[in-house]
DNA sequence: CAAAATTAAATTGCACACAACTTAATTAGA
DNA sequence: TCTAATTAAGTTGTGTGCAATTTAATTTTG
């Protein structure tokens, strides 16, 4: 009964370990880009977009405008994106690229590779692993909807 | 080949949502014990071992002391443990329980059926990805130890 | 035994992550 | 139409997470 409590049975402790594994192995191969995890996620958003609001940003990465905000601040500071408001909606605020973010994405396409050779793990674990977690987040979604 | 840089192809991001989505589902469980999600790790392994260092409290959770001090201090200004330099090592600080810590147990034992309950995923699938997860980081290791 | 190396915590600095709130702009509705 | 509700970003405050450095204590070694 009690030993519910222990690390090992939880769920959820080698999820929270193996994510910050990996943002481990990413950050030296950020650092050369002068990115971190993160920003490495706001500019693949930005590479497949090249425009894109600081709310849209949001949605696609799950995170809200309290951490977007000093985030873009500093991309912006580095020379990687323009940040201007809407003409149309005052509100809004527009990210896109600048020539030196979008440069930047060549040197990016590299890391994937790059990282798959460094963790060492096995490839057809992690596609194994990463269709189950699309599974869950999946399901979890649609029951969630069954609540209304 | 470019898309290997979309978001959706990538290894690690659904890991990182994932981890953080779940965290974000212990949030208010863990409210009410006046706990966060790391200084509830930090008292799962107390409530496993009465009496721990900042070192061994670090292994267990792969977090260093710049993580750990300010974190074990605002667990002390709680009343749940009490930090005191071992006589044997002036280096070493020790932690320990303190009652109200160890009563804590009694309401933190009913947290994870909760979870199980609010996250509503399949349990067939978390007990399928808790072991994918171990296997791969135990295979990480082993990997690892390969290179000496 | 004394200097050098190692070790354990703590400190400093930076960058998320998120809750709660504020501000300004837009939209909806009485 | 004009006020009330909603929306988008920004701000503030707290708590990680980690790199790099510092301080103090203990070991190792010459």
């Amino acid at each position: 009964m009690t030993d519910q409590l222990r690390i090992e049975k939880q769920l959820c402790f080698p999820i929270y370990l193996f994510a910050k594994e990996i943002i481990n192995y990413y950050r030296p191969l950020l650092k050369d880009l002068e990115l971190t995890y993160p920003q490495y996620l706001v500019m693949m958003v930005l590479w497949e977009n090249k425009k894109s609001t600081v709310n849209e940003i949001g949605e696609r990465l799950s995170l809200d405008s309290g951490t977007l905000t000093p985030l873009l601040k500093r991309l912006e500071k580095k020379g990687f994106v323009e940040r201007q408001r809407s003409e149309k909606d005052e509100r809004v605020v527009e990210i896109s690229l600048t020539h030196c973010g979008s440069n930047l994405k060549k040197a990016a396409e590299k890391v994937p590779e790059q990282l798959i050779d460094i963790m060492k793990v096995d490839q057809e674990d992690l596609e194994t692993l990463k269709h189950l977690i699309h599974k869950v987040l999946r399901n979890k979604n649609a029951n969630e909807l069954d609540d209304y």
